[in-house]
DNA sequence: ACTTCTTAGTGTATTTTTTACACTTTATGT
DNA sequence: ACATAAAGTGTAAAAAATACACTAAGAAGT
């Protein structure tokens, strides 16, 4: 431990991590089962302490492996929360994020200090560990306002996908109806959507055209001045 | 200082501010020159620790107090710097906050650890301290965003303005010429100003009527669900 | 083969919002 | 009274947002 030259005391620094999952129509965050106290048998974010000379973001990185199973997913910090009473254990900072992952259809692996872990429908939480009722707070509001002016609903559909379920996506995390055709053709008057020229299989009706995100023409249009509105 | 079951290493934990004020028709930033080592001489962001189970938001009303004389202004989180080697004396984490103050008009006052406190237009800022130029880079990008859908910008006018002047607020840090017929009609349209009856004086032509931003109103409007737009 | 069911896919007219643009008014200073 | 400087004001054209309903395609059941 490299030694400091003030004398101040300092906080333990955690990272909590909403993660937000889509499936069924529903958005969903993932939560795990406490198997140690505080809050031991408490549904809570997956979280843990930065390690030492340790940058949040491989925390985040290391956490969200560890405790719940996931790899490879964007995320982003999302505020960082300083009570001094949030955690009964004593002065506990936490850097939150919020974490998007492409499909919550399988079940998520509980991880270390983690006897359970499972998606939820967000209108449907359990009461929380800590203050976490708070960042899930913050993490909806966050991403229902970025979700609109940045491209990132795409983070939480497969690679390919239909418009009908972007639009379902859109509508789930907005909690508004949107009209189909309009929603069709802002979102294709973007260019930013490649059409592949494949349809879905095993669906029970007309197949739908399947798309992808195209982040390379984003990025393109982004340095010409273009924002991404929906 | 309490005791922590838990045996990370933990580390320390600062806050840092950029302060933006505005006058001569210029966005302005509050810096410090800093008194002691690292970086004795250098430019730098006002800054601190984080004291023993205090909440950051004190912390910041404390530091900007103390080190530029800077009492009761509006600030708000902006984003939390965890990079191991952002500062030399070991392994510092730092909470930055963005500042808005009425009136850049008067000198700062240099405090604690500060040679030297004073206003320097946005666009001729000098070498940085620590990795404060990447903060002030954050703090302009999040003012330039935020301030077209919430209504922060009257945080940096003195409480009584003409439309004039908050027009030239927004040139400036939105950095682009805006219409003035249609500034006002939309500015005007959304009711969220109060007209006081009152008009400059000791100007060299006609003098402006004076308005000012009627925050019950805006909470008022957007509790209807109305959303501020610039 | 035909019918039924379910979702995909498409265009237009109306309303609203945004943009572009120039002259008159009011006060001060000389 | 004249020059100077900024305040204040309306309208027409263009663009964007909205509202709205039927046909097409494919699978499943009879």
């Amino acid at each position: 431990m490299k030694t400091h030259r003030y004398t101040h005391a300092r906080p333990s620094v955690s990272i909590d991590c909403a993660v937000f999952g889509y499936g069924d129509g529903l958005l969903k965050l993932l939560l795990i089962r406490r198997a140690a106290d505080p809050y031991k048998g408490k549904w809570a974010l997956p979280g843990g302490f930065i390690h030492e000379d340790e940058a949040s973001d491989h925390t985040v990185s290391r956490v969200l492996f560890d405790k719940a199973g996931v790899k490879r997913v964007f995320f982003e910090q999302l505020y960082t929360f300083t009570s001094t009473n949030r955690d009964p254990r004593g002065w506990v900072i936490s850097v939150a994020h919020y974490a998007l992952v492409k499909s919550a259809g399988h079940q998520p692996v509980a991880g270390k200090g983690a006897e359970e872990a499972r998606w939820f429908d967000v209108k449907e939480l359990p009461s929380l560990a800590f203050d976490h009722k708070n960042i899930v707070q913050t993490a909806m509001n966050r991403l229902k306002g970025k979700v609109r002016y940045q491209p990132v609903g795409f983070e939480l559909l497969p690679v390919k996908f239909s418009l009908t379920e972007l639009q379902q996506l859109y509508e789930a995390i907005l909690e508004t109806a949107l009209d189909k055709r309009n929603f069709r053709k802002k979102i294709l008057g973007m260019g930013l959507l490649r059409e592949l020229g494949e349809k879905q299989v095993n669906v029970a009706h007309k197949a739908a055209k399947l798309y992808r995100f195209d982040a390379v023409k984003y990025k393109e249009l982004t340095n010409k001045g273009f924002h991404f509105e929906l």
